[in-house]
DNA sequence: CCTTAATAAGTAGGCGAGCTACACATACCG
DNA sequence: CGGTATGTGTAGCTCGCCTACTTATTAAGG
């Protein structure tokens, strides 16, 4: 998959992710990973800076901890956020519908 | 609709309006906010480079013709822009695939 | 003991697709 | 003659994501 096809959805990626179960981000890549069959593949460098936008947004929140000498910064949706990623399910649900029109679109449809 | 959500399906939409007809710019870009119910427009500035774009890449042919004492340049698809659209196509639905799949995702999903 | 790999978090800098804001030209209507 | 619609095109910027790197701890392998 084209890297640049994400362009603009990332957030719903993230937000979706940790919808229900908080996650440190480097299990967030992993469920990521694991969630799309390895179709995404996610830097760090995109994943880290991501989380840091949406907690500055008040989406996620975040919370350090220790586990087995190693520092993890776990991050859960707040109410916000939860509200962000119902839009961002609306946005995708709209995005793909419209895409869907073009691409199936007019000609060879009715059938 | 966020206007870098489309990142990376551009060459897809305008391949998919040139399927089975041939256009202009201008008639490309009318002819996108209608199939998409007005949520698709496209400014020149994105459409006239891509569509050059396009035909260096060897996907479009265009020739010029005067309408009416004003100059069209028509576009056409090519034989490899054939093949490059059922390529956007099949990397179209495997995105949405994998997207649909992370958004609506495990937890709450066997209803 | 030392090296390597896995886990974990982070930043600096760059790339590039698409957008903004123009410029240019003709036709048509009032 | 001025404004709007049609039609094509470019220069330059923005900003989201990626590349490449740094730091740190633990566990395993030799």
């Amino acid at each position: 998959m084209k890297p640049d096809a994400l362009r603009g959805h990332l957030d719903a990626l993230l937000l979706a992710t940790l919808d229900g179960e908080q996650l440190h981000g480097y299990a967030i890549i992993e469920a990521l990973q694991q969630g799309s069959g390895g179709a995404l593949d996610l830097p760090t460098g995109t994943v880290y800076p991501a989380l840091r936008r949406l907690e500055r947004a008040g989406h996620v929140s975040s919370d350090w901890s220790t586990v087995g000498g190693r520092k993890r910064r776990t991050y859960k949706l707040t109410q916000a956020g939860q509200r962000a990623l119902n839009a961002e399910r609306d946005a995708w649900r709209e995005f793909t519908t419209v895409i869907d029109g073009v691409l199936g679109g007019g000609k060879w449809a009715q059938s």
